[in-house]
Parts: structure tokens; sequence; C-alpha cells
DNA sequence: GTGAAAGCGCTAACAA
DNA sequence: TTGTTAGCGCTTTCAC
């Protein structure tokens, strides 16, 4: 056993240890090419004397592969990065690679540093929830330095590569319905992330009565839900479905905003919250205003986070396959990066309705 | 701009194209030695021209140095682990360094590998919270390997390095007054970690009346929580203050364990929960067993998760400094890696108690 | 201030 | 099956 401060063994220690040549003992260390069996345990025995350990940044220098992936999230502290981290680590553990983790914070210049971080690191490909879905020229250098990228929960327009998102449009809509059902019109959407602008100036018609928006919002995700959310009032005759939409609520405030919605002549009576961050400050700042739920204000969600199933009343929530968001877009870079050679492709999971008490009808308003 | 698949620029391409040397193109992009200015502009101009960027892994390779710390949890899901993982990622960015984060799984061999493949990774330091405070020899590797490291949320008991940890011993006990101010005598205290055994023979008490044990727990922040835990039962005259104690939860299942606790003739009529997960399930199972909080059982907890503040009651935490947690022990490192020295140290933090409406007057048993 | 050359520890031709 | 040798891309003496 090694003590502390000396120079580690390397391969040429342990070859010299063996009496063997240096490629003789790497290929017996590094199980490939043929070694003959006694030479193999001669060398082996060697190694353990020395507390040999490979020096994997020698290999990867030499093989220009690092069997290392990057991921960039963008917060770890979001329960909901959290699940998606866990199900790529798990994937990525399991295939033999390793996973090199960043937080952009949702800025995009944070998220280019850590690009550039992560690729001058070499690593063999990428996992990222990009933070902005239209700035292409974050993912560009991926491109450049011939490495693979899967996208996960949002995805980048116009950016050729693989990707995996949950059906957004679908659950908003559902999500939606659900509040119309009950009776209500008035009903707001809340969202931290995403510029605002003027929505219903970007509004874009589909054949079949979708809605676009064009220019794009910073996140597909958002994006997706905004439209599936306005799509289904509209649908239901509401005149002005985007009226209620309030997607720059980190710079004011939830609290501000679901006092300000709340109030006033023409209250919303129900509020869909975009994540599950969103939806506690919401709940709280109902409470706090005396308001209750689903008495005054309905109140559904996006993500299924453990609080959502002890609060009083419980959340009606919109729940996103986490896990399986970070494990597909680590199954699919690491295919890429084992040479599978296919057309870019973008998966599309569904989102699971869980139904709780913070649905009510409308209050008369 | 390179097109993909083309052979990454080098130093070397950089100062043909600069027509200088290749050492001369390295001190310009390093920053490092004396190079003129003139030099230092061309060499950078024709960097760009060429999308140049370093390769991390050759740096690694020649300095021996990697820039990067590895992160050792127990789990990234916990939100507890990760509010300390962002602690600790914010000082390493900081400092210009980069996390490998691996989840151990609580395993003992699990995370002996992760530790192995940092090492071999080549990190600088590395950030651990052990998944046993008596496997010493998972540790000893990184102290041959030169590097230091410094534990985080639990020691290792006998084991010489930096660690930071909360101030368990006093929370459990704080936690445990409460609740004996509320005139609960039989208490029970659940943890998913450590083993059971049988903890009465492996008591001893202190010359202040401490309790410790020997052999030790398998993590010495529950061992902590424990001693503190029945320290203050035992001061407070309750004669066997482990006997609802219940440190193998996971087995069982925590639901069963509740069952079992609140029935039968001398039913708890409080619990301790030793994190944030057994409390929400002590909670649920609390529910379902359609026994109220805390008309018919108190409940309190460790770590302050969001969900305690909207649950109906909201739970009584013990608040632990989880980003602290991190960024101290990552900040320890740093300093190691830099080349400070100072003996090992321990430093510990403080919790704090958040009191809501999970406690009340020992029910009449 | 600049250049030539050695070397970090490994893999991978190629030869024997 | 084994050995020789030449890199991988960078940093780092040591001359000039």
């Amino acid at each position: 056993m090694r003590e502390p401060g000396r120079r580690a063994a390397t391969v040429a220690d342990v070859a010299a240890a063996a009496g063997v040549s240096k490629a003789t003992a790497a290929r017996a260390l590094g199980a490939y090419g043929a070694v003959s069996e006694r030479v193999r345990e001669r060398v082996r025995g060697a190694a353990d004397d020395l507390g040999y350990r490979r020096n994997e940044v020698a290999r990867s220098m030499s093989t220009g592969r690092s069997r290392t992936i990057g991921m960039i999230v963008g917060d770890i502290e979001n329960p909901a990065f959290a699940q998606a981290t866990r199900g790529a680590a798990d994937v990525a553990d399991e295939a033999g690679f390793d996973l090199i983790l960043s937080n952009s914070g949702e800025r995009v210049d944070s998220e280019r540093k850590a690009i550039d971080v992560q690729l001058a690191k070499r690593v063999d490909g990428l996992v990222v929830a990009p933070a902005s879905s239209s700035t292409l020229a974050n993912y560009a250098p991926i491109i450049e330095s011939g490495r693979p990228v899967a996208f996960f929960d949002r995805l980048v327009h116009g950016f050729e590569a693989d990707a995996v998102i949950a059906a957004n449009r679908d659950g908003a809509a559902r999500l939606a319905r659900l509040l119309l059902g009950f009776g209500h019109r008035r009903i707001a959407f809340i969202s931290t992330l995403s510029e605002l602008g003027d929505l219903e100036r970007r509004i874009v018609i589909g054949r079949a009565g979708e809605i676009f928006f064009e220019p794009r919002l910073e996140s597909s995700a958002i994006e997706d839900r905004v439209a599936g959310f306005a799509a289904a009032l509209r649908a239901a005759g509401v005149v002005r479905p985007l009226e209620h939409v309030r997607l720059d609520a980190r710079t004011q405030g939830i609290a501000y905003i679901v006092r300000q919605l709340t109030r006033g002549p023409a209250p919303v009576t129900a509020i869909v919250a975009s994540d599950s961050i969103v939806a506690i400050e919401a709940f709280r700042a109902l409470r706090e205003s005396g308001l209750s739920v689903p008495g005054d204000v309905s109140l559904v969600g996006f993500d299924n986070a453990d609080w959502t199933a002890v609060s009083e009343p419980g959340i009606t929530v919109m729940s996103q396959p986490l896990r399986e968001l970070g494990a597909t877009a680590a199954r699919m870079l690491i295919e890429r990066i084992q040479g599978v050679q296919r057309p870019a492709t973008v998966r599309v999971l569904p989102q699971e309705l869980i139904e709780r008490a913070s649905v009510g009808p409308a209050s008369v308003g």
C-alpha cells in the first residue's frame, strides 16, 4: 500500500515490478488485447502491491474519449431537475459512464460557460435542459466539437438534435379543461420562466385551432403549456385566453402577482402553476390572503412534488415523467456516443393527471 | 468556425497559423509566462479563427491537476443533498473548479466504487457524505492518492480529515425537550439509516451524562441525534429512552413501523423523524391510520423541507444549514487543494428550531 | 520575449 | 503472446 505523498504508481512501474513490457502490463490491466493467464496474474499482483490505479486522464488523452457525459440543468435544487438528474445518472452508471453536473441557473450566459467548460473537459456528449429554446448559439459549439447532445424537458427550435420532452401542450390543455368543466372562465397561468412581451400579438393560429407563438417564447416547455392552455380556453369560448397569463413572475414575485390576480372587479377563480415551486408559493400567497383553496380559488400545477400530497387540500397536478425524461435523454445520448446512426429524433412522453382536492366549482364573481 | 467532424484545433495549429512557436502560442493562450502584446493578439486572433478551445484533459495530464472536485452524496433526489450540492457547486464555481457528482445510494460498496472512479479521473479532492461512519477502508484510498477530502453531514470515526457537520446532538435534544415539555414520555425516533442491533447494550454514559454508543452506529449524524434524544429523555427521568428508537425503518417500511408504534397498550404519543423523507411518510401513515397530528400524536423532524410549511398542520422541524454544509465542505477542501496547511478540523454548524403546529400536549394513554 | 525539446501516463500500430 | 515505438495536446524547463 502506498504512502500518501509518494508518486502514484504507473503502468511503467507495474511493468517493471512484474518484469514485463509496458505494453503487456497495459494490456493485462486494461483487459484488452491478448495476454497469457500467467502474465496477467503476475501483472495484477504487482499492480495490487503497488496500489496501482489507472489514470483516466491519461487514458482519455490517448483514446480521445472520457467515458463521461456532461449534464446541464436549470437548477439542481428544483426537485424536478434532481429527479431527472437521478434518471440520467442511473442510465449513465449502468452504461459505464460518469456524469459531470452543472447548473445553468436558467441563465443563457452561465449555460454557455458551462457548456464551454464541459467541452473543454472533453465529455463524450451532453445532456442539457436548454436555458433558452431560441438561443441556438449556445449549442453550436457542441456540434462543432463533433460531440452529440440530447436535450430534455425543452426543445431548441430549429436545432437538429435528439430531444425528449413531456406532452406539455396536451397536459396543459387537460388541466385547463378540468377547470373549465368546473365552470371556471377567468383562469390564470403563472410561470417564472420566459419573457412576457405582448403575448397577444405573437399568437399564430394553426389549422386545427392550435395556438403557436411567433416569435417563440424562451422555454419551449412553457410555450407549449401556454399554447395548450390558451387553446383549451379559446375552444371553450373564452375570448381573451391570454389575459391572465403571467410569465415573468420572478420579477414581481409570485405572491404579488397572486394578490393582483385575485383582487379587483374580475378576479381569477383558478390558477395553473407552471411548476411545483410556483405552485407552493401561490398556495402560500392564497393562504396569506385569506383565500381558501378550492373554496375561493382552485389551484392546479405541474410536477407531482411530494408536498402536493400532504398539503391541505392536496393539489391536483399534471405529473411529469421526470426520471424518464433524464433517463431517456441519457440513453439517446449514449447510443450516439456509441456510434448509432439515425436521424435526430424528438421523443414525447405522456403526462399523468393526479386529481386531488384543490379544484372546486368556480366561485360566483 | 470549424465544421463538425473535423479535427479540433490544437495549440500547434494555432501556433502555425499565427506564425509563432508552440510554446509561445501556449503561453499566450494560457495566460502564463511572458508574451509581448503584439504576439498575444496575433495568437488570440488565430485561435478565434480556428475555433480553438483548450483541451483540459491534456492540460490535466501535464499539470497533474484537473480543477475538478468530486462530490459524493447519499441520494441526489433527497432535497437535503440537493441543497448541499448546490452550496458546494456555487463555492466550486466561484473558485474556478468544476464538480463531478456521484450518488452512493447510501451503500458502502457503491460509494467505494464512486470514490475509485473519481480518483481515477484525478479529481483534485473529494467532498463526501460518508455512507458509513465506521468504514474507514473506503476513504483510505483518498489519502493514499495524496488528495484531500472533506466530509460533510457525517464524520468518519477515527479518520483524520476535515469535516463539517450540524449540531445534531444538541438539535435532537432540543426537539426531545420540546416534546417532553408538552408532557410526552413515550417518544419514538425513526430513521432509515444505521443498523439497529441491541442499542441498549451499546450505551456508554459520559461524565456529564451524555450518551455514546460503542460500537458506533452507521451514520454519525444519526448516532448524534439518537444520543442527544436519549440523553434528554434520560435527563427527564424516562427509564428506557431507547425503547421506541427504530433505526432500520426502510426494511420494514415506515408506515408499518408507525402503525406498530402507535398501537398496543402503551402507544407512543410523539414521533421524531430523522429526516424529511421519514417525516412525510410518517405523516401520511398517521393520517391513514386516522390519527390526528397533533391531537393523537405529535410529529417533529429534521430538515425544513418545503412541504413542512404547507402541510396541515405545519410540521415543527429542526432546520439544517444544508447549503452551508455543502459550501463549507467545498471551501475547506479547496483551501487544502490550494496548499493551505492546518490540522484537520471539524466544524459544527448550529441548527435552528422552526416551530409550527405539529406538537401538542401528550394524549392520555 | 521566444523557441526547441522533453515529458505527463496511457493506448495502439506494428514487429517480432 | 509479447515488445518497441510513436503519439495524444498540453506545460515546462532550458537555451537563446
